[in-house]
DNA sequence: GTCGTTGGTGGTAGCGCTGTCAACGTTCCT
DNA sequence: AGGAACGTTGACAGCGCTACCACCAACGAC
């Protein structure tokens, strides 16, 4: 009975149009704008596709249309926890709409990201995410002359490309400053591994922040383009406290790095806060659960995948936010690892629900 | 000049052809299967692809040869440090391929994952990693009838439905305790989250070897569906103190819970290893360098993935490996939070660098 | 020398779907 | 009442590529 099918029992849009004793355009419309179709065929078209089990030819339907249902996504690491998180995010936003995520790795690479854009844009995908807003200048021009949504994530600035979700890295790390500074430390050290260029920044605003405060000493700063490890963190302070014996405290620019001070700290019994308070960065779990509780600065890292996702498939589907730059913020979360040593009115800061200080302020550092 | 072309300025195979002097088909087999080829028109297809940048179009290809190369993987957390380490593994060895990947989170379901395998096969994909092997009989059934090579990875059980990369989670268990009984330990915990279906094998290798040494007891055992964290760890020792006061050391199914049960123990000041004894499992990198360095039970995590795709890829391609089923076996990593506490000749355990000893058996507990 | 046989090449005919445009019936306006 | 406007539907012609089969030359076997 039914019309010649090449392969074993596949149904076709035209068996399900057949089924429902309709045209296979409007079977086709009833997938891609059930609105157009009256309420009578819409409802043959649905219970014969169902009847049917009808799935669409994804490659089918790409050729024909000259565009894909994929959304791609440029993450510069799989290992990193932040990325995971972020993916997550995407993952979970993208999975109630037909979009699917085709993820490769840029290995911190922007040569490798500019490869790879140009291999994505090929397919035609219908919305890309980048991270960050490091692209080469060839990449740059290759997403402005792409002629689908683009969206930037993990932090904010100045020319975006289309849409933009992030923090200002700067911001947070001079608001990590700030809080030492209030806790009454003078001598912060900094912390940092991998250096790429969200790591540069958290750098560029502790050193704009000790400058200001006339505080600024080289040797208070440890970096290296090692990728970030617990282990490392303990390596790093060492360091720091080889090249700066009387430091106070100390900012870690990821909170691998802050738990690999904290066992360094327990191994040379060195009192935290006491004798050196931490401050680490992103927030992770387990920073409400050591011992001391540690501080950090806590970043939306699955509401910034979540809503770059949402975002970018709205702007695919014709919907443009009235706002294409999206400043996430951050927030400083005081726990032990650095107390107040003031005994003023300001809430205690003892764990996962201490007192914490918003702060969100767009990016304007240059 | 050209022929005509519906897009702007897109290279089409056949402009390739023109430009080499040779039959659209010729130019198409230099992509498929570049040996057919004489080295004349060989080099003459390359030069004009590369010439005109040419870049495949993937949907026309996938529409007609009725297959794509699209590897579909299935994982059941996106957060969980475990299957960040196995997607990378994944996502290196199918980089220097022709294969995409296609990830989809099945969230611990069975039943998505029955629904995510329904929409995978039906795009034909070229090959598929699934995990665990804990399928619905409608999700074996379809894996089974399905046309492509498929690779379950993360254990290895009875039964594989194609290939099958993992170790025995039920012999790691095993081992695990019997390190602990070997250092002297008798009322060993067991802490355990999530359980799903790997951690509760853990789980039931934990109670063989407590009932093979006549030293179960239900009391021993806190385990709870709720997803891991350090924090959670901390938690459900609490838990374990108060049904088991007199517990001598605690088998952590996943090194989350054995981090938490280190800052638990901090904050009410028990020591370890002289009171409790800990061992985690998948020895993450933080194990290494807490205080005390953690024990635990190193799995290949990255390795699995790594050849998981490596052998998918290579059966895809014809080349079918000679033993389909592939155990990676698993270390029990002695550090300090577990220490020997005889004077015999074995090595000390005293770091990332001690002594290890390798375990690998095959699955054979049922 | 004729016949396979092989390796290399090309022609034809779609893959399953959608873009475009035309055509239809209905409603609403003047 | 006539016409425009709209909402709904369908016919046709490909999208860019590859499967399939046919073909041709060059080679060795008999």
């Amino acid at each position: 009975m039914g019309r010649k099918r090449t392969k074993s029992g596949k149904i076709r849009l035209a068996e399900v149009a057949e089924h429902a004793g309709v045209s296979p355009i409007t079977a086709s419309r009833f997938f891609r704008n059930p609105e157009a179709l009256s309420e009578a065929k819409r409802a043959r078209v649905e219970s014969a596709a169902k009847e049917l089990g009808y799935v669409p030819n994804l490659a089918a339907r790409a050729l024909a249309s000259h565009r894909t249902e994929v959304i791609g996504v440029l993450i510069p690491s799989l290992t990193n926890n932040v990325f995971s998180d972020v993916l997550r995010g995407i993952y979970d936003a993208s999975e109630s709409s037909r979009y699917s995520i085709q993820l490769s790795n840029t290995r911190y690479s922007i040569l490798q990201e500019e490869k790879l854009l140009r291999l994505f844009l090929a397919q035609k995908p219908a919305g890309l995410v980048v991270t960050g807003i490091d692209q080469t200048a060839e990449s740059h021009a290759m997403l402005e002359a792409a002629d689908c949504p683009i969206m930037q994530i993990m932090e904010i600035g100045p020319n975006p490309v289309d849409m933009m979700i992030g923090f200002s890295h700067y911001d947070a790390a001079r608001a990590a400053i700030a809080h030492l500074f209030e806790q009454g430390h003078r001598r912060i050290g900094f912390l940092g591994a991998r250096m790429d260029p969200r790591v540069q920044r958290r750098l560029d605003g502790y050193q704009a922040a000790m400058k200001d405060a006339g505080l600024f000493d080289q040797r208070l700063i440890v970096a290296t383009a090692t990728p970030t490890s617990v282990t490392l963190g303990g390596a790093l302070f060492t360091d720091l406290l080889a090249k700066s014996p009387d430091i106070d405290s100390v900012f870690c620019a990821n909170d691998d790095l802050a738990l690999g001070v904290l066992f360094e700290c327990r191994r040379r019994e060195i009192a935290i806060p006491e004798q050196i308070a931490i401050i680490g960065f992103n927030d992770l779990e387990f920073m409400a659960s050591a011992v001391p509780t540690l501080t950090s600065v806590r970043t939306n890292r699955y509401e910034m995948g979540r809503m770059a996702a949402t975002m970018l498939i709205d702007a695919i589907e014709g919907r443009r936010p009235e706002q294409p730059v999206l400043d996430l913020g951050f927030k400083v979360i005081e726990r032990q690892s650095s107390p107040a040593r003031r005994s003023d009115s300001r809430p205690g800061a003892s764990g996962a629900g201490a007192a914490n200080k918003m702060v969100a302020l767009p990016s304007s550092h240059d």
